[in-house]
DNA sequence: TCGCAGGAGTTAACAGTGTTTGCTTACGGC
DNA sequence: GCCGTAAGCAAACACTGTTAACTCCTGCGA
C-alpha cells in the first residue's frame, strides 16, 4: 500500500503519485474496463504524458502486478472486518443465539467474499481470473505474498474451527501418499503462520477444508465469469443453499446471515 | 466445425481457408500464448496479409469466438467418447465389476474432463477463463450454442443417473422459492433437450448436481490458474479424494479409474 | 545561502496492434 | 469467352507499450 516512514519531501511526493497512478488505473480498469487502462489514459488522466510513469513503474505489468496486490490487500481486510463483525451478529441477530462465534465468523467471512465479487466484478476477475502469461508464482512477487495475506483470513478461522469444533473425519491413513506428504507440507506452513494448534489438524481435515475453499471459489467465479448463466440467472440463492452444504462437509450447521 | 454440402469450388475453398485461420491461430494461441495469435501473425504464418483475413472472419474478436466455440465442441467430444469408452472400462478393470455402467460413464466423464484441462491449459483458458469484456451471453452466439452442447454431456449423464439411481435429497419445499423457480426453469430445459425423464428430477437433486458441476469446475479452473499453487505442487491425488468426496454427494462410490 | 546532482517530466521515435480504404488480379459461373 | 465478384494486397490511421535524449526544477549537502 503506502511505504513506511517516508523520511524527506521528496519521498512523499513519490509515494503520493505512486498512489495516484494507481487509484487512477483502478478506477479506469472498474469503469471502463481492463483495456481501457493504458498507460496513456493514465497518464492524461493525470495530467501527464505515459512515459513519465516510467518514473514510477518499470512496465504496464508491473503497475498490473501492483493493482492485483492492493486488490489482494482489500479484499483480506474486507474479509477481517466481516469476520470481526461476527460478534455483533452474533450478539443482535436472534436466530444466532448460542451459536460458536467461530461459525458465524467463517459464515460472514464467506458472505462477505461473495459479496465483495459481486461488488467488485472488475477486481475479482483481476485477482483470480486467468493470470498473466504464464505467471511464475515466484515468492518474492508481492502479488504472491498479498495472496497470501488474504488466504491467511481463511485458514486462520479453520485452524481455529478446528481447534474448538473438531468434526469427524476419515483416518489420514485413508489419504493417497502422493496427497499426505503435499498437505504435511501445507500443514507445516499453517504451524509457522498460526502457532501450535495448526498442527493438530489432520490431513483429512485440511482436505475437506480445501475442497470447500475450491467449493467457494468455482462458485463465485463461475458467477462473476457468466459460467452459470445457463441454469441460474441470480446466484445468490444458490450461493445459499452451497453454503449450506459446505457447512454440514465441515460439521457445522449453517445459519443464513442478513 | 465445417459447413455442410459446399455446392460449388469458391464455397469449399473458401471453408478450407477458414478453417486453416482457426487452425493457425489455435496453434499459435497454444504454442506461443495467447497474445501471440494476431493477425499479423497468423496472416504471415499463411502466406497472406492481415487485412486479407477480414475476408473470412469480420475482426479479431470474431476469429477469438469461433476458436471458443471449437474448443468447447473439441472438449464435447472428447467427453463424449470416455463416456463411451466406460462400457469397455467396465468390461476389463476388475473391481469396476457390478458397478452400475451410467456411474462409470460419469466418473469417466469428469476424469476426461481433468485430463483435458491439464493438456490443453490454453484451450481450457480459452474456454472457461475470463470471459472477453463484459460478455454478453448472447443466444446465437455460436460459443453458447456450443457451451450448451458441452454441458450437455454432462447433463445428460445426470439425467440417467437420477433415472437409475436416485439418491436421498431433501424435499423441494426445502429450497427457497427464488431457487426454485430457477432451477424448475432449467429443468424444464432439459426435458426440452432429454425428454420426459428430466422432468422426473427433483429440485433439490438439481441444486445437488449444479453443485458437483461447480466443485468439479473448481477444481480444474484453480489448478489450470494456478490458484492452488498456496498449498499444493500436484492437484492430481487431491482430485481424486474431491471425486470420492463429490460422489458421496450423489449418493455413489467412487472407483479410481486408471 | 548557494550550487548542483539527480529526479521528474517532456518530445520524438520505434515496433507492434486491430482496422479501413482503394486498388488489382484472378477465377468460377453464366 | 466474357464478366462480376471474391481474394488479396499496399498504404494508411489511430492506437498500444517502450526507449532515448533532452530540459527543467528542486530538494539536499556544504
Amino acid at each position: 500500500m503506502s511505504t513506511d516512514a517516508p523520511v524527506g519531501r521528496r519521498e512523499r511526493l513519490r509515494a503520493a503519485t505512486v498512489d495516484e497512478i494507481k487509484a487512477v488505473a483502478l478506477r479506469l480498469l472498474v469503469e471502463e474496463g481492463p483495456e481501457a487502462a493504458t498507460l496513456r489514459a493514465i497518464a492524461r488522466e493525470m495530467g501527464m504524458t505515459a512515459p513519465g510513469l516510467y518514473r514510477y513503474f518499470p512496465s504496464h505489468e508491473d503497475l498490473h502486478k501492483a493493482l492485483v496486490a492492493d486488490s489482494y490487500d482489500r479484499l483480506a481486510a474486507v474479509l477481517a472486518a466481516a469476520r470481526d463483525g461476527a460478534g455483533q451478529v452474533l450478539a443482535t441477530e436472534a436466530r444466532m443465539a448460542g451459536k460458536p462465534l467461530v461459525v458465524v465468523q467463517l459464515v460472514c467471512a464467506a458472505k462477505a467474499f461473495r459479496d465483495w465479487a459481486a461488488a467488485h466484478p472488475q477486481e475479482f476477475r483481476l485477482v483470480f481470473g486467468t493470470p498473466v502469461p504464464s505467471v511464475t508464482h515466484n515468492l518474492d512477487d508481492p502479488a504472491h505474498a498479498a495472496g497470501m495475506r488474504f488466504g491467511a483470513v481463511f485458514t486462520e478461522i479453520f485452524v481455529r474451527l478446528w481447534a474448538e469444533l473438531p468434526f469427524p473425519v476419515a483416518p489420514e491413513e485413508s489419504l493417497p501418499e502422493a496427497l499426505a506428504s503435499q498437505l504435511r507440507d501445507y500443514r507445516t506452513s499453517l504451524v509457522d503462520l498460526f502457532g501450535e494448534a495448526a498442527g493438530d489438524v489432520p490431513l483429512t481435515a485440511i482436505d475437506v477444508f480445501l475442497r470447500a475453499w475450491v467449493q467457494l471459489y468455482g462458485l463465485v467465479a463461475m458467477d462473476v465469469f457468466n459460467h452459470l448463466h445457463f441454469c441460474l440467472t441470480d446466484a445468490g440463492p444458490f450461493f445459499e443453499t452451497s453454503l449450506a452444504a459446505l457447512g454440514r462437509d465441515l460439521g457445522i450447521e449453517y445459519v443464513p446471515v442478513h
